[in-house]
DNA sequence: TTTCTTTTATATGAGATCATACTATTTTTT
DNA sequence: AAAAAATAGTATGATCTCATATAAAAGAAA
């Protein structure tokens, strides 16, 4: 078996192909490919704590402060305290945040449709069922 | 769409879940996810220059540059000089770099196996064939 | 209540990735 | 041959990721 055809590869260069085709969809806002994919969640719920969009995104909390910290330093996002545990934080979008990830979305849609225009209908929900099966185990 | 359904964040996932795989079966061997995936790439032809690799793996020139910069230092690779140009180097595995570099070929095949072992035959021809298109465009 | 344990988030350090800039060569142009 | 352009590799700084350690608070156990 060559290292090109490795699996780990293949899917590392598939994720690299990914990352710069959406993170050029949205240079022009300014935000990171990852920064753009948590105002994605966030956009759909948040004020939630760092553990839950840990969860929600799979990130790790240390991860997750850097991100946080670079979104909060941009103002499109808040750290607020939570009432309920001293512990913990509420991630808020700020109303610029919200507004800027109303617009991620839609070039979500689109580009999502653009990386996959090589696929017929067919072939694109086989291979996110198969990404899917994979991520799983 | 939800976020959770871009394929952005679901080929980041699944990556994310390859080299955790992939690290966890060379750890002992006391090199990175990266770093093992250079070294097979190395086995398969050395004595090339940084450019020749970069084009082989789809790494930045200043990505390989800090890769090589650790594997040398651990002694599994060197740089040589170039004798037809003096900008370039030659990378080639030391002794001990190439017998590690076998010892990674083995477990490769094996771990490729075994992260896929949830798709059958039919089905990862298809998610390979469906990974390349993708990476194709 | 006091102590022990767990949980939440952050700090730190290493590695990987990319953009950009720079140095030293080599190649091309004039 | 001299000047200009292109190329090879490295340096630097930003971001992302993870492992590990730590501080603060909450919860459980004594």
């Amino acid at each position: 078996m060559n290292a090109n055809e490795c699996i780990f590869f293949q899917l590392a260069k598939a994720n690299q192909r990914a990352a710069r085709f959406w993170g050029k969809q949205i240079e022009h806002l300014k935000v990171t490919p990852v920064q753009g994919m948590l105002l994605n969640f966030l956009y759909e719920e948040d004020r939630v704590t760092s553990n839950n969009l840990g969860e929600r995104t799979q990130l790790d909390s240390a991860t997750l402060t850097g991100i946080i910290d670079r979104l909060e330093a941009i103002q499109l996002v808040e750290r607020k305290p939570n009432p309920l545990d001293r512990r913990a934080i509420l991630l808020c979008l700020t109303e610029k945040g919200r507004a800027l990830a109303l617009r991620l979305r839609k070039i979500m849609e689109q580009a999502n449709r653009k990386f996959l225009s090589s696929l017929n209908e067919a072939e694109e929900d086989t291979f996110r069922s198969l990404i899917r099966k994979v991520r799983a185990v």
